[in-house]
DNA sequence: AGTAAATGTCTGAATGTTGAAACGGGGGGA
DNA sequence: TCCCCCCGTTTCAACATTCAGACATTTACT
């Protein structure tokens, strides 16, 4: 499966309904009815009051005066509270990211291999007006995409050979790598010379530079990458910047440590 | 059943079930582990891992950069401001920012830190028709305002080493701080007298000081600050209410737990 | 290197949740 | 006063989630 999205229309899983209730709730600021709630979830009646009580019996929301209508409960403030206090780490993260980004002018994100794809951890985007849409959470590729290569090249090979093996490679657009030989010429080199790049394999335009990020015993944990436009930057641009994502990536490597 | 006994050792409801997780995770303050949880919330570990894959392609949850560990998510942060901004909470946080205001003259903010700049979440502008315009919502930097300062003294000095070295200090004005080391001082000065300053060091003609706003277990979940033009107010006449901002803070901090 | 412990994954019978439809009931308008 | 409309509640076949046990993989230790 090439990009995860979700259902589609068909159903929302059992167990994210009441979040996503309680999701509802806070956003609409107010106390709010079952009723209210119906079409708003898009899911029937019954279900609805069934999740506000049981909401409500948690505590994670409480009844308003008038007895009705339901607003934020005190686990749920302790809960925000505690989210809310526990962003600190993310801090520094980001603030590498933000600095390769000011100095290489293009969006950069971190990416870390799950199981069939290569998913977006974090991201800072550029201020330039042009930019790819690909939200934190989302799902790519290993086969065609900077991050994705720079993860299958830091494969012992016999696994990289079980994975080529049970597994076609897509094509994405024109430029897409399907060959299993190419595509193993092609991380060679990648791990040769330490970096990845997309050269519009997997969205027409569009060309990346990636790096890895290693922990203490140097396996690969995730990748920095930075991703252009053509309209904007080429890939030997990119490239030319891959000192700078390298700084990066080693003091993101450090920060696993601590 | 009189009051909910929940789960003695029956069964947790399906549904609550991904809401507890997250309670845990925002609870730990730090990322952890599907395995971390087995114990905590006593559910099989097939259980926990398929709940972690759920909360995380929904988006409330994140993996962090060892790609095994789970911190909360875009979603879930954005539902903890929401709830943390209700209408009943909401009205009396502005009630108790208003009677600062009428005791100060000066326009005050509720601000929480949010990946990599404050935002300002509540506000009373003074009445007087010299006002700083800052809309609620606005973001602004750690490192030249009040509030930002404030929160970075809260940091851990070894996460704030590292995000000092992460980035360069923009210059907003020609008194913003741009050395780290004199930065480092002046947050030392700021965890000792608790309370932080601004002297013009975001804006021309405009100081302020700030003040934290900790949960119950002493850490600092957003902070109150006052703003004043120099034409009506310099900064000694400012530090000179800050018993009354912290009289405030502590009234505020109640208020999260309630 | 080798091995034990721990972590993550898979399966399917058992269990809990769902929702269409139909019902009771309370409040507002004529 | 009556009637209508909308809210909340009930039922039970259909459906989704669960989790024991066994397997696969990684990590930690000798």
């Amino acid at each position: 499966m090439p990009i995860s999205m979700a259902h589609e229309k068909g159903q929302i899983p059992t167990n994210l309904r009441l979040l996503l209730l309680l999701e509802e709730v806070s956003r609409a600021g107010v106390p709010v009815t079952p009723a209210d709630l119906v079409d708003a979830l898009g899911l029937p009646k019954p279900t609805v009051h069934r999740l506000f009580n049981t909401a409500e019996e948690a505590g994670f929301l409480q009844r308003d005066i008038d007895g009705r209508s339901f607003g934020p409960g005190p686990r749920l403030r302790r809960l925000s509270v505690n989210t809310l206090s526990s962003q600190r780490l993310r801090t520094v993260r980001l603030s590498i990211l933000n600095g390769v980004v000011e100095k290489m002018g293009e969006t950069c994100n971190i990416a870390v291999p799950d199981r069939d794809a290569m998913v977006y951890l974090d991201r800072i985007e550029t201020k330039w007006p042009l930019r790819i849409q690909l939200p934190v959470g989302t799902k790519v590729p290993f086969h065609c995409t900077a991050s994705g290569k720079m993860y299958l090249s830091s494969l012992n090979p016999r696994y990289l050979d079980r994975y080529l093996a049970s597994r076609t490679l897509e094509e994405h657009t024109k430029k897409t790598i399907t060959d299993t030989a190419r595509l193993k010429a092609e991380l060679t080199k990648t791990r040769k010379r330490g970096y990845s790049t997309d050269d519009e394999e997997f969205m027409d335009g569009m060309v990346a530079v990636a790096v890895p990020i290693i922990d203490d015993q140097g396996r690969l944990v995730s990748t920095l990458s930075a991703h252009a436009p053509l309209q904007r930057n080429d890939l030997p641009a990119l490239v030319a910047n891959v000192e700078t994502l390298k700084t990066a990536a080693d003091q993101l490597s450090e920060l696993l440590l601590s």
